[in-house]
This record gives structure tokens, sequence and C-alpha cells, in this order.
DNA sequence: CGCAGAAACTTTAGATGTAAAATACTCATC
DNA sequence: GATGAGTATTTTACATCTAAAGTTTCTGCG
């Protein structure tokens, strides 16, 4: 109610977007020539942290809408890289599995991204990128919690 | 060429990811009352900070291509939102303003945005928030740094 | 059992994004 | 003035994303 706006804050979101498109557009040049896109390595990297899982909880998972993942999938079943399996118990869900070549694909991907994670924070030291780490925990926190209520 | 990987580093991408996401769906709600797209607000706020603008700009202000601003500037227009204008001394570039209605529609989303912003913010001290935009400021000046020249 | 409502997923229409080719123009140089 | 390299934008083809409607299956309850 009181309408007063926080400098800061606004300067922090520019900010934030401006760090993570530059920091999407470097993932992706190193992805590219490893045949996978970024969200397609999203993905990948789900299910090889956490297994087979089914398309909801990728969605959770990544925040996008289940309907992106299904495309998504559908591209990484026909590259060979993932599996559907549907449920038994529940025949709604579909599961989706690593293959062979997309683990492979996945733990190679990860070590250049990685890697290039590594680089881009390595003028950081641990004390700085802990903070970095709490702030942005305390924000994701502090957006979860909105989200789930009416808001404030 | 150490291959040692920075844990903390990997984590931070996960978060700011995270953060990120949740930010943009939160903008996206604010605004979809008004009829605009987060992106569409994008170019208008560019527009209201900084005048009227070639399409290059825009797309380098924005971080995306100049091929998706092209499209998002049809739906503006299309909107009554902006204008384009073809330049005198040089023919090639197209200036894109801001028309009357568009920019009683940006301050108006600006108001929202913002108002969201310092909302989601308000957990955060000054110093906090200095602290967040100091980092992620040497974030986005190491990207851009490396960016320019042939990685790291 | 039977059926309303919920849940998991897919489909659809359309916006947003990329990469790369095409277009249109400028500018320097011959 | 022609020509060739470079620049600004658009176009094209396609991936990614959302919102909303549709499909199939499950669950609870009379």
């Amino acid at each position: 109610m009181s309408g007063t706006i926080d400098p800061l804050a606004v300067e922090t979101w520019s900010r934030l977007y401006r760090t993570f498109n530059l920091l999407i557009r470097r993932g992706r040049e190193e992805l590219s020539d490893l045949g996978i896109s970024g969200p397609q390595y999203g993905v990948l990297r789900i299910l090889s942290r956490e297994g087979a899982l089914p398309m909801g909880k990728i969605s959770e998972e990544l925040l996008v809408t289940t309907g992106n993942v299904t495309g998504l999938v559908s591209r990484l079943v026909q590259e060979g890289l993932v599996s559907r399996q549907h449920g038994i118990r529940d025949r709604r869900v579909v599961r989706i599995h690593l293959t062979p070549a997309g683990k492979t694909l996945v733990e190679k991907a990860a070590r250049r991204h990685h890697r290039l994670l590594t680089e881009v924070f390595s003028g950081f030291s641990p004390a700085e990128k802990k903070q970095l780490l709490g702030l942005l925990g305390r924000l994701e926190g502090r957006l979860r919690d909105d989200g789930e209520r009416g808001n404030i």
C-alpha cells in the first residue's frame, strides 16, 4: 500500500536478467557441438541426478509447463537419448529413463558445463560464492513461499 | 587444464536458474492483465528509459537476436504501442519510438513491476541488496569480458 | 457397480527464441 | 560511377515456451 519503490530491487532484477542471459548463452555455445541444446541438457541432467522421473517431476524441476516437457522429451526420444515407460500401477504416468547413449552424453555435457562454470566463477572466493548462494537461496525461498500462498 | 570442478559454482548456477525463472514467472503474472508479455514489457521499458532506439540497440540491451526483436516490435506496432521510423541519413536503420499509448502503458507496467520487485526484495537489508548487486555485477563483467575475447 | 471429479499427460494455437540466409543499404576504393 | 566489403534489418526454418483445451486413467463416494 505504501507505493514506495526500491531502486536497489529494480536494479538487482536488471542485473540478474543480464547475468542469467549471458550465462545461458555461454552454456549454449559450450554444448552446441555435442548436438544438444541447453533445455535438452537440463532434462538429461535431472534424469542423471535423480534417476528415471515422471513428466510432471521434470516439469516441476525445470519450472516449465508439462506441455513443454512433452516436446523436449519427444526430441530426446528421437535422438535415442531417453525412453518413455508407461506406468503399470498408474497408467497415466510416463516415466522417462536415460538410455545408455543418453547417460554417456549427459556425463560429457556435464563435464563441459561444470568446467565452464568453474572457470566463470574462478574470480570469486569460496566465501563470496557462499554469500551469493545464500542470498539467491533466500530470494528463491521467498519466491516459492509467496507463490504457494496468495502472495505476501 | 586442471580439470577440477567447483561444486559451489555449479550449485550457484542451479540456484540462479531457479530464482530467475521464478522471478520471470511472477513478472508475467503481474503484467498479464495489462495485455503485454514480459518480453514486450522489456522492449517498452528500454525505449522508455533510453528514448527511441534502432533495432540493433534493443537487441543488444535485451541480449536477444535482432530477428527476435523484429517479431516483438511487429506485435507492438500492431497494438499501437510503438512505431517504426526509417533513418534518413542511413536508410538501413529503423528507429523504434514509443507512441503516447505505449508511454502510458509502460509507465503503468513499470509501476507494477517495480512494486513487485520491491516486495520481493523487502526481506533484504540495503547492505544485502548492495552485496547481491555487487556480486552479480562482477559476474556480469566477467562474462562480458570473456565473451569479447576468445574465452579466458 | 457407476459416475463425478481429479490427476497425468498430450495436443493445439500462438508467442518467443535461435541460427543462418536473404535483402537493402552504406562506404571505401579503384 | 562501379564494385566489393561491411552493416542493419528482415526472413526462414525450427526449437522452446505458455495457456488452455482435450484425452486417458485413477479415486472416492453414493
